[in-house]
This record gives C-alpha cells, structure tokens and sequence, in this order.
DNA sequence: TTCATACTTCGATGATAGTCGAAGCATTCG
DNA sequence: CGAATGCTTCGACTATCATCGAAGTATGAA
C-alpha cells in the first residue's frame, strides 16, 4: 500500500538525537551559527556540519550566508508548529531530555516557540482574547474579530502591514506544557515582539525562557487578566 | 541547553519506512494483525514481529490478543492526531510515497489485499451488493440479508462453511486507491478464491495485481455491473 | 600577501539497527 | 493427542550512518 504522504523522512531526520537538539534549539527562534548548534547537539563543527547538511536538504531549516558566518534556522513556521506538536506528544509520555530542573518553571510560564509566546502566559492570551469576542476558533484556524482588531490595534501593531504578508496573520498552535492552544501566526510573532520592544519581558540567553519585568509582568496581566 | 521534551526518540520510531509504513496503514482505524501489517510494510512477519514491539513499546501502538491472532491498532487519538499532523507537513513537501510505474495501473483496477480483492474492482463490488440490498452495513460492520445469501449461494459459495469458521463473514475494508469500502473477511477471501478457481483471474507473481482475463472481465462485470 | 576565522569535505572507524533464516512458543482445530 | 497456524525470539549478516581527525575552501582582517 503505497500510497499517502511519506512521515518517515521527516521522522528519520527528527529522529538523531543531535539534530533534535538542534532543532530544538532552533525553536528560540533566533538564527544560530553552525558552530553555535554543534555546542547546543553536542557534537563537533565537523558533525554538525553534515546534520545541518541534512536538515537543510530535508527542507527543515534554511541557511543565511553574511559575512564569513552562516546562519542556520527553521525554514518556515510551519516547521515550528511541527516540532512544538512532536514536543507536546513527547511531553505527554514523559519523553524529557533531563528531569525537570530551575530553568523548567520558567519555561511553563512564558517562553518562545519560534517567533511567539508559549506556556501559561501564550495560553492565557489567547484563552482572553477568545472570551472577549476578539478572536474567533474555527478549527484549528483563527480570525480576529473587528472588536479584536481594534484591540490589537491599541496595543500598538500595524495591523495593515501585518496583512500584506502571505502568511496566516491569526493561527493556533497546540502548547506542549499546558497541552492547550496559543497564538501564533504573524500576529502572534508581532504581540511577542511588541512585548519585548516595550521592555515588559526580554529572552534569556541560551535558552527558551522569557523572562517578564515585574512592570511588565503587571500590564500583560492587566491587558490579559484570567 | 537540555530543556523540554525529546522529540527525537518519537522521531526514531517514525523515521523507519517499514514502522512508518505500518503506522500509515493503522491510521484507517482497523486493528490489522502482524502478518497484514508485515504486507503493508513489505517485510517478512519476524522483521515485522521486531518492529511492533519497538512500536508498543515506544507507546505508539496497543495490542490485543484474541485468540491466536493478535490485532495492533494505533494506541490512542493522540497517536491519530500526531500522525496526522505529520503527514500533513509531508505532503505539504511533496512527500509522497507513491511509486509511478507500469504496475501501479493495474493496481488501481484490481489487487489483492491480504486474501480478499480491492482496487475498483474491489469497490465497485460491494456497492453493487450494498446498493442490491444484499449486503447491510452498520458502520465498519457489514452483514449478509437473506437475499445476499441466496446471490453468494448460486456464486457457487459454501456460505454454511464458512459461517463455521470463527473469523467474521462480512467485513469492509478501506481502499487506498478509492478511498472507499470494499468487502473482506471470510467472504471477501471465499470471493476472490471463486473468482481465481474459476478462472476468471489470478494473481502476479511478487505483485498484489490481479489480472483478470477478458472473459473474466466480462462475467465479472455482468455480475457487478456499475 | 599573509594570517585567522568559519565552515565544509574527505576518509576511516565504530556502533547501531534493520533484515531474514531457523527454531521456539502458544493457541486452536480435527 | 498431533497438526496447523500465528507470532516471537535467537543468531548472524549487512548496510547505514553518526562520529571525528585531518585536510581543503572561503571570507575577512592585518
């Protein structure tokens, strides 16, 4: 029977532990070098240039040559929303890399996936938004409401600039530690980088975790409160 | 640096053509037993036995036991929905395991699936039955009227000895090519087994085609007509 | 030009695991 | 009780590939 689409390339190349790593590491969202990623699999330059060879072949990640640096990240968002379901179904069955340590609470609060909020805060975002009548489900699809355009307009984005992309602007993606969705899609990107650009919160070095102001921590519960 | 769910080990289990082609067969719904699955993945049943267990192991798949068969289905929704998913993302790629070639015609029209005949001779078969009222389907289950029985009867079809066998009479089976039901269980394979002691067809050799002859093309159409 | 940095490619090695033949259990049927 | 069927386990072979040392390529700086 062969016939459908083929899952065990992609698993194959999901499948080393060293490019899992750099997958995940991929999924801070910020564009790391060659020699970057080899420390974060834990294998050498050589090693990890050859992975990266592979994923890049498999389509999963894309290169940006500047200077005599390469830059490596996720080829789309699409890739992004991939692993974070994987992580979710992995997180389910107690698949962990390491037993929950310090860093682990932090990470079920705020953190980024790819390009936009995830744990309880990306969760509690978009729950108030979808309470409110700003945002409205349909399946796994997402739509913002004229209410909820104003309000994201108030909160200072360029809603206008954000449609003339070919992306989604409104999509769900399915939270690996609250097992429940958040925003993501080009407006998700933008409300993250709004967050950071107004200083409430800032992304942690080497790691997934965003770490909120006390200030800003404030005003995202007050513009989300439970 | 080592943070979140390990995404790579449910990716080892996927990255397998052999597992993935089993997973990809399970996702009809059916719990199929080893030996369909070794067919569906082209590998022999102790390949097939090695696989399954890392599967269940792995908590992708759940077996039942009964009686000297031992049925695999996918273990929960979770594993539906993550495959899905998958599988998604693959064909968004172009992914596909399809095999363009001089046999995959013939496939389409008739093949042999584990002992009962599919394809759109399969398909066609069962909705004439269906549509004739001599077969009743209640979901996945499908039963014999009295009129059906008297059709199989002057087929030339010992339905009294196959009703003594423990496995079901009437059983539908979803076509991958057709995307639709066709009949299997014991009077699936005592149809097909007619069909080829008749003369009507027979099987390739290393192939799942069926070939039917002109003549038994014929006979077969008078008697299925669309 | 010369050196340094960043990365890739080559080559060899070692380990994993996918594969199947053969034998071994377990269950059911006659 | 055999005999047959369905499946698992064992053992051995093989191929793949992950890995890293060493050498090669490319870009930028001095």
């Amino acid at each position: 029977m062969k016939e459908g689409p083929d899952i065990s390339q992609i698993g194959a190349l999901i499948g080393d532990p060293a490019r899992a790593n750099m997958l995940t590491a991929l999924m801070g969202g910020q564009a790391l070098t060659a020699s970057e990623l080899a420390g974060a699999a834990g294998v050498t330059l050589q090693t990890a240039s050859t992975h990266l060879s592979r994923l890049e072949a498999g389509g999963l990640i894309a290169q940006r040559k500047q200077g005599r640096h390469r830059y490596f990240a996720l080829a789309d968002d699409e890739v992004g929303l991939l692993l974070e379901n994987i992580m979710g179904f992995a997180a389910n069955r107690g698949l962990m890399r390491t037993r929950p340590g310090p860093k682990d609470p932090a990470l079920r609060k705020a953190r980024v996936c790819y390009n936009h909020l995830a744990g309880d805060f990306g969760v509690r975002m978009l729950d108030r938004l979808v309470a409110d009548g700003d945002v409205a489900l349909d399946g796994e699809e997402a739509a913002l409401t004229p209410a909820g355009e104003a309000r994201i307009a108030a909160i200072g984005i360029d809603l206008a600039a954000l449609k003339t992309q070919r992306r989604p602007l409104c999509r769900t993606c399915l939270d690996w530690s609250e097992r429940r969705s958040h925003l993501s899609g080009a407006l998700g990107e933008a409300l993250l980088a709004r967050f950071i650009a107004d200083g409430w919160a800032k992304r942690e070095k080497d790691s997934r975790a965003i770490r909120f102001t006390a200030e800003g921590e404030r005003r995202f519960l007050a513009l989300f409160p439970e």
